[in-house]
DNA sequence: GTACATTTAATGTGTTTACATAAATTTGTC
DNA sequence: GACAAATTTATGTAAACACATTAAATGTAC
C-alpha cells in the first residue's frame, strides 16, 4: 500500500516531505509490530535494545554512558531501564573499578537465554519478511545513511 | 555517517536487520529534531500531525475516529491530544449532528495561523535539508512502500 | 593539595504512551 | 420496538519519555 493510501493524503509538498512522512509511518508500523512480539517475552523496545547492546559486548561489561551513546533512541533515562532489567535478573549492575562514577552493566545468563529465544523469530521480527530484495535493502541502507547527512549546517 | 558508526556496531545479521535498525535510528533522529523545532511553537509531534490533518480537511470537520485512522502514529489516545489542542484554542470540538457518538474536530483560525508559521520553515522541518537528490528521495519512497509489504501473511 | 569545571549516573516532575475498560449511541436481527 | 452486537469516544493506570537537577567522582589549572 502506498504512503498516499496509508495516510489518506493525495499530494505532498515534495518528495522530501513525502519521504519524511513515509519514514515515520513505516517505523511506526515496525515499532508497533516489534512491541507486540516483545510483549510475549515481557520486554519493551528500549529494554530489548539495551539487552542487544550488552550481548554485543559480552562478556565485557558496558557502562550506562556507553548505553546512552549507542542506543537507537537516545534514552535520557537509561538508568531506569537498566533497573527494570535488573529487577528481572536479565542484567547485573556493579560500580566500575576503574572509575567509581561509572556503572558497569552486564547481561546475565538468563538475559542471553531470553535473547536467543527471540533470535529464532528475528527474521519475522526485523525487516526480514519484507518484500525487498537484498539489493533493495542495501539501497535502502545507502539512502538512509545519505539522507541523514544534511546540506545545511543545523548546529 | 554510516549506521555502523552511528550505533557502533560492526556487523549485522543481514541487510534487512541493518535496514530495520537504520530506519529506527533515522526516524529517531528526525523525530528528535522535529520536537526541538515544534517546541518553539508550543506543539508536540502528534499535536502537529493532528493539526495538519485537520487543515487538509478544512473547512470540513474531522471526527476523532478519522484522526485515529489517518495519524502517522496510530494514537490510542487521540481524544486527549485533541483536548490539549482545544485548551490552546487551536481546534474546536462539537458533537456530530449525524452521529451523536462521534465528535467533530475543526481547526480554528488560530490553528491555521500557527501552521502557516511553521510552513515557512517546513523545508528545514522535513527531510528537505537532506543530501538526497529528488530522484533518490523518490527511490526511498518506493523502497519504503515496498518494504512495508510482506512476503508472509502475518495476520 | 586546593579550587573549579567536567563527567557519570540517578532522581524528581510533568507529559505522553499503550492498553484495558467504561459509557453512550447506533446498527442489525428478530 | 426489543435486544444484542458493533461503533465511537473518553478515562484509569502503569510504564516510558523529555528535561532539569542533584550527587559523587574525576580531571585540570594553579
Amino acid at each position: 500500500m502506498s504512503i498516499e493510501q496509508e495516510v489518506q493524503q493525495v499530494k505532498f509538498k515534495s518528495e522530501y516531505q513525502k519521504a519524511s512522512i513515509n519514514l515515520m509511518y513505516t517505523v511506526s508500523s515496525i515499532t508497533h509490530h516489534h512491541l507486540q512480539v516483545l510483549k510475549k517475552f515481557g520486554l519493551t523496545t528500549p529494554q530489548f535494545n539495551i539487552l542487544r547492546i550488552l550481548r554485543g559486548q559480552y562478556p565485557k561489561a558496558t557502562t550506562v554512558n556507553d548505553l546512552i551513546n549507542r542506543m537507537i533512541d537516545k534514552a535520557s533515562n537509561a538508568s531506569r531501564i537498566v533497573e527494570k532489567l535488573r529487577a528481572k535478573k536479565l542484567v547485573e549492575r556493579s560500580v566500575s573499578s576503574n572509575d567509581r562514577r561509572a556503572v558497569d552493566v552486564k547481561i546475565t545468563e538468563a538475559g542471553l537465554e531470553l535473547l536467543s529465544k527471540i533470535d529464532h523469530i528475528e527474521d519475522e521480527f526485523f525487516f526480514g519478511t519484507s518484500s525487498l530484495t537484498v539489493d533493495e535493502a542495501k539501497m535502502l541502507n545507502y539512502l538512509l545513511d545519505k539522507g541523514r547527512e544534511t546540506k545545511i549546517r543545523t548546529k
